[in-house]
DNA sequence: TAGATAAATCTATCAACGGTAGAGAAATGG
DNA sequence: CCATTTCTCTACCGTTGATAGATTTATCTA
């Protein structure tokens, strides 16, 4: 009768995900890893879903850890930064973008995000515009994670419209950017 | 012994799938809807990855018809209406984001891709960057309909970042496309 | 230390799911 | 009229997420 822990089963939850991938990863599968018979994560978490959520933060907690910077003239730097710091999070494990999309976190901890738009206010953004702006490459980066990683688990060969996903958000990202950059200067 | 079509198949799917939502779409509920037993639908699609492939397909050939401008000088208007005109497809069922990301489809005709990136070239636009802007501007008009949808579903207090769905879309688009006049204009 | 209370896991089972096998009905064409 | 193809049926399989309730382990007090 072993004994599990909560931020146990979320560890090794992570660790399964990345071997067999999301489809695959199944509550009796998770439960043998822990050496522990499945009805016992439910004791832990109300449902599978809400499991995986719990997984979701874990992994953005873990890897998307851009402090806020100092310098406000360099806004543009930092939130680029941010972007692709919130997306090597989503790449960091298989399946990573689908598991958060597919479940609804308060994405960042919230007084992290708070911290976030005050810096961008400080840079000269309105608080309306801040938060846009956070939210908007935020999306665009789950987005551009999300369409990688499909492509990577169904290689199509995808003829006509080949592209590298690394510099298709670099390029969408940047556009973004320099289009805030813009609207900050009127 | 009712005989149906494949077209029929994914009418009434996409029918349901408003009705029910995604996750609740099985192939027994489609079935019974189509008066038919469950099997008979493995005989027109392989699996129900394929069957969902295909509405995603024809969801958007339905609802994204925007043709290619004439005018090149207002490449911008059209591109954004390209980006407003996808997502309004993607919005137009329930689920439909989730739907279309969950498959891998050749979004697009691959025709009528070609139509668009030889537009954006007579705008100016280099091949790549043609490319590049429609796929960008694309992904973020499905990131923003995936959340959009995400909070329909789960209402959300989400206390302090509460924000307008179209209207950050707006904000996000209207960026990305500012910034790729400027790297035109260069 | 003894005994109760709370915390955590177990066994057994459920209905529903995606999918398959193979028999059979309906259409098609010579 | 028969043979072949096209399409649907019944019956079933293994797996899934989840629940109920007995049972064990830890904790806390008298």
């Amino acid at each position: 009768m072993a004994k599990i822990r909560r931020e146990e089963i979320i560890d090794v939850g992570l660790a399964l995900l990345d071997e067999i991938g999301l489809d695959a990863l199944t509550t009796r599968k998770l439960a043998l890893r822990l050496g522990v018979e499945s009805p016992t994560l439910y004791w832990h978490f109300s449902t599978k879903a809400a499991l995986m959520s719990a997984m979701a933060l874990e992994m953005v907690a873990r890897h998307h850890v851009l402090p806020v910077a100092d310098n406000t003239d360099r806004w543009a730097d930092w939130l680029g930064d941010n972007a692709r710091s919130f997306r090597a999070a989503l790449l960091a494990c298989r399946d990573g973008a689908r598991l958060h999309a597919g479940s609804t976190p308060e994405s960042d901890a919230e007084a992290n995000i708070l911290l976030k738009i005050a810096y961008l206010r400080r840079a000269g953004f309105l608080e309306t515009d801040a938060r846009l702006a956070l939210l908007t490459t935020g999306q665009f980066a789950l987005a551009s994670a999300l369409e990688q990683q499909a492509h990577e688990a169904a290689p199509a060969g995808s003829g006509a419209l080949a592209y590298d996903a690394e510099t298709a958000f670099g390029f969408g990202l940047d556009a973004m950017i320099d289009g805030l950059r813009l609207r900050l200067a009127r």
